[in-house]
RNA sequence: GCCUCGGUGGCUUAGCCUGGUAUAGCGGCUGACUUGUAAUCAGCAGGUCGGGGGUUCAAAGCCCCCCCGGGGCUCCA
């Protein structure tokens, strides 16, 4: 999912363009001599005078090659500020490589000025010498103060701007328009619209239209997540950085594994990306550059690298070279990205809600119309509420498009709608700001009322031509296909998160917080009545393969492992004595009910196997015996 | 990035306002106890009070900068 188009501002660093303006009566220059990266002029341009006027000599830097745009809108900015502060409405623009030690490509620096000029021109009178030529100038300085004006465009780490992008800045001028939609397919105001039984679909559609954040708490599960020993900060990493514990690293590869069986049986081919890109590459920079995604940076010698924020330009790259016929089609890759890098606000980061590296399956399937894409997006959307409902937790759907695709398709989104048989928050936008026409997302709402999305899906209409990916189809021409994007179970890290806020949801309401069987990392738990009897345990655990079946062998009473157990959210406890051993019949303490039920070991374990069917399997993350097991916090 | 609150043994925490090198529980270790469904008892060890700088005879406590975390703003595939 590379979504990114969608409001984000952007920042490229590393910007030190230098600039040194002189307030002067007269500036004149001559072009003596042609050097090899001369750009084309005619006559006029070979001599020139400009009177009263603010010269401006300048030099690109190799720094500054990364963002054009964003390079004229700075360069102008600081040279208009000077140009208000000495009160001239005439500027002369005079290309001078000679104030840098470090200078750009010639190329750059020569599609640079034009645009300059052009920019500038919109505020002043403007001239400028010729780019690639031995000049020789005379220019008459005025000797006041602000006459002489140096700057260095500095954007460091440290000191980001930020431009808004053309995404962001349509999207400001876009006003949305806010729909419930029944199941029946009639089409609500949102202010009209009676929430009544449906809390949820309120706090998600307050939590999307009026921005309101009103939490004042700390999100239940950051607390969850320590004391179970899953997963932790990383002090030594970046925010958003974490570190998963045993217990919490096989609830996530569980996780993960269970995401790609379902892909790649829904037909994802599975692929392996790099995570990092350059900077510089031709089919990358231009779209990149138009990314409004915050990046982190690798340095590499000499290189500037990305780390990617979603799987796209790896299985973009891939796609562009590939050849694929219309008898292909619709065709998916996959990839399950350890990890997605996005240089979050530090303020938005939020346990595993929103984070700076996380794990996203990601797939993007090729279709060749509009048609099939629909059928595609549907079928997509179906496994997603298959996952969301295998997941156990709350979700409401958020269905966002374009009004005009909206009033072409309305039959297909009242299906959507039907399908998932409970009403859907709507969101139409009169012009289209992003690459897609249509997306849909499952929002979970947490304990503290915001909703993140998990699962999502969109149908792209721009990035397989703007990435040069192309099919042939029956009459042997090129055509571009339309693209899907889909991450059917979203972050990997917000599903944990989701669990989580879900169990502390299900205690505040009187039960008893757990995981899913599957992904509890004990699930079965034997206490021998005293330390003599371990072995007995041992000996009983055998009836019980493929089941995660632990041991606590530790000297404390009974009472005190019994609660640990509990503490631990074990969902199925047994206590081990002389009665057990004789009768052969255990008395489980069913965490799910709170009861306590009598059974044997194979109808247990039947149990356990039933209900855990179907899904994938691992093996104890810690030691057998819970007297063996260090404390991780 | 901005505003705001916080950071004290592995964890949770008292002390901070009103400066005089720190409190308790859990956990760990040692020993006793050998347990029938949510905390057995005793002893011992463990602290650069987030980091750095400053003020002071003296700083966990006051001042400044930084790091990490929470909440809010901005933002939010």
């Amino acid at each position: 999912m590379d979504n990114i188009y969608i409001s984000f501002k952007y920042s490229i660093f590393g910007i030190v363009m230098r600039i040194l303006a002189l307030h002067s009566d007269f500036i004149k220059y001559e072009v003596t001599k042609k050097t090899k990266f001369a750009e084309e002029i005619d006559e006029s341009m070979k001599g020139g005078q400009m009177d009263e006027c603010l010269a401006v000599f300048t030099s690109v830097e190799k720094e500054d090659m990364t963002d054009m745009d964003l390079l004229v809108a700075e360069a102008s900015k600081a040279v208009r500020e000077i140009a208000e502060q000495v009160k001239v409405d005439s500027i002369f623009i005079y290309p001078y490589v000679h104030l840098s030690s470090n200078p750009s490509d010639p190329e750059f620096a020569k599609a640079f000025f034009p645009l300059f000029e052009a920019e500038l021109s919109k505020d002043f009178k403007v001239k400028r010498s010729p780019f690639g030529y031995y000049k020789a100038f005379n220019v008459s300085c005025k000797g006041h103060p602000l006459s002489e004006l140096s700057r260095e465009i500095h954007i460091s780490k440290k000191e980001e701007k930020e431009v808004v992008s053309e995404a962001l800045a349509s999207e400001a001028r876009i006003r949305p328009q806010w729909h419930i939609m029944t199941p029946d397919g009639d089409l609500v105001d949102v202010a009209d619209y009676d929430f009544k039984g449906r809390e949820n679909l309120k706090k998600f559609a307050n939590y999307e239209i009026s921005g309101s954040r009103a939490a004042d708490k700390e999100p239940p599960h950051v607390e969850m997540m320590k004391k179970l020993e899953l997963v932790d900060y990383e002090p030594g990493s970046d925010s958003g950085n974490l570190r998963w514990y045993p217990k919490g690293a096989m609830i996530k590869r569980l996780l993960e594994q269970k995401a790609s069986e379902v892909i790649q049986k829904y037909g994802g081919m599975e692929v392996e990306t790099p995570i990092m890109y350059d900077f510089e590459h031709p089919k990358l920079s231009r779209y990149l550059h138009r990314f409004p995604a915050r990046q982190y940076t690798v340095i590499s010698g000499d290189n500037k690298f990305f780390l990617r924020f979603a799987a796209c330009f790896g299985q973009y790259l891939i796609k562009h070279d590939m050849t694929i016929s219309y008898r292909d089609l619709p065709l998916g890759l996959y990839e399950l990205t350890h990890f997605s890098f996005r240089r979050e606000q530090k303020g938005e980061l939020s346990g595993l809600r929103r984070l700076r590296a996380f794990t996203m399956p990601d797939m993007h399937t090729l279709v060749r119309d509009m048609d099939s894409a629909k059928q595609e997006f549907i079928n997509q959307y179906r496994e997603s509420i298959k996952w969301m409902n295998g997941l156990g937790v709350n979700f409401e759907a958020g269905i966002r498009f374009v009004k005009e695709f909206f009033e072409e398709n309305k039959d297909f989104v009242k299906q959507l709608v039907r399908e998932l048989g409970r009403p859907v928050l709507i969101e139409m936008w009169d012009e289209r700001p992003f690459y897609f026409v249509m997306k849909f997302e499952f929002n979970f709402v947490d304990a503290i009322d915001k909703a993140s999305a998990l699962s999502t899906v969109q149908i792209d209409i721009e990035n397989t031509e703007r990435f040069d990916i192309s099919y042939t189809d029956e009459n042997g021409d090129q055509k571009h296909p339309l693209m899907l994007h889909a991450s059917i179970p979203g972050a990997i890290e917000r599903n944990v998160y989701a669990l989580l806020e879900h169990a502390h949801m299900e205690s505040m309401k009187g039960k008893k917080p757990m995981l899913p069987l599957w992904l509890s990392p004990t699930q079965l738990r034997l206490i021998p009545i005293n330390e003599g009897l371990a072995s007995k345990c041992k000996e009983i655990s055998e009836a019980f393969p493929g089941i995660r079946v632990d041991i606590d062998d530790r000297s404390e009473s009974l009472a005190k492992r019994i609660r640990d157990a509990e503490k631990e959210w074990v969902p199925y406890i047994v206590v081990v004595g002389d009665k057990e051993l004789q009768s052969g019949e255990l008395a489980v303490r069913e965490r799910a009910s709170g009861e306590q039920v009598k059974m044997t070991s194979s109808e247990l374990a039947e149990k356990i196997w039933a209900e855990t069917k179907g899904m994938p399997f691992r093996a104890l993350p810690l030691p057998m015996l819970v007297s063996r097991r260090p404390r991780f916090r």
